[in-house]
DNA sequence: TATTGTTATACTCTATAACTATA
DNA sequence: TATAGTTATAGAGTATAACAATA
């Protein structure tokens, strides 16, 4: 079954609120109704690698959306695109398996493109059910600078990771989600 | 703004689909049309860390998802339980700041688990707008299992990564989501 | 009989506005 | 004036069933 992981948002901090001191009293009494809570503990759930990768995930989509909406593309878009234009004549069910997808969800997805005229539909070589997709000239050229700007801000979403780093949890991620790899 | 990341499923293989070869023509004839894609050029997406972080994330939550069904929590309703275990009178506030998630969302996910009873709220020690949260026996003894169970789901879900890579992992995905760390 | 693309539709998850009661 | 919790509701994302055309 298909994907999941909808959009994301600015993402809030993991940041605890104001923390609500507990008063210094004279007698706290009894454990009735409780302390309050001053720093959330949160080490169970960062020990989960889910947690830990939705948590990350969402942080850098959360700043994709915003830089990508100058091209008007949300994150499965440009997925949708980017493979598109590095496989000339990729099939939508091609698509679906590769990003999985669900079929009836990919169809008002390319029409929207296709009647923005960054894609078109061609007749498929040898299959007269499929349709090839191809990028038009104005497809290659969004793609090409909306590509830029992801990785540039990539970059800018993980300011905290080395080269090194960067290349290391890609590898480690691959490995996770890519049955061999 | 809140979290995101719907719910996954199974997760359909990055397996490109039958092949589709391209009869061997004696004359191809002119790229018009153009040709079949026999393999997804997925390079670009792959050098992405969010692509990956996201195919990764929903790799595991795939996995997550029909383990946990046994004790009837989704994903987000284990990281609130997880929360208000470790941390006896945690508010919502807290639990909405902590998690990323807005608040009327919560609400109707605090009072399925509390008449699940699985928790209680209680008066805040000194905040008469705010209630903490407690979980029940009940709660306690189903939180016990769950973590069980998610520590072990992430092993299978994670096959080929050692326990070394698996720390690493986790202390380059913090190194994106938390600001500090 | 199986598959591609499609329509219609339902379900889940997430976001926004506005209200109350307390601070 | 600001905040905690709540209600109602809108919106985005994802799911399943069923169909026509072709393999």
């Amino acid at each position: 079954m298909p994907q999941t992981m909808t959009e994301p948002s600015p993402v809030r901090h993991p940041t605890p609120p104001p923390p609500m001191l507990p008063q210094p009293e004279a007698d706290p009494g009894p454990v009735a109704a409780g302390l309050a809570v001053e720093r959330v503990d949160t080490s169970f759930l960062e020990a989960l690698i889910g947690y830990n990768a939705r948590r990350a995930a969402l942080t850098i989509i959360a700043t994709f959306i915003p830089r990508m909406a100058q091209f008007g593309l949300r994150p499965v878009e440009f997925s949708v695109l980017t493979l598109i234009g590095h496989n000339p004549g990729i099939t939508a069910r091609q698509l679906c398996a590769t990003l999985d997808l669900q079929p009836p969800n990919l169809v008002g997805m390319i029409k929207g493109l296709e009647k923005r005229s960054l894609l078109e539909k061609r007749d498929h070589p040898n299959d007269r059910r499929a349709q090839g997709l191809h990028l038009t000239a104005e497809g290659e050229s969004q793609l090409e600078q909306a590509q830029a700007t992801a990785l540039a801000l990539e970059i800018d979403a993980t300011p905290r990771l080395t080269p090194l780093e960067r290349v290391t949890l890609l590898r480690l991620l691959r490995k996770i989600y890519q049955p061999d790899a």
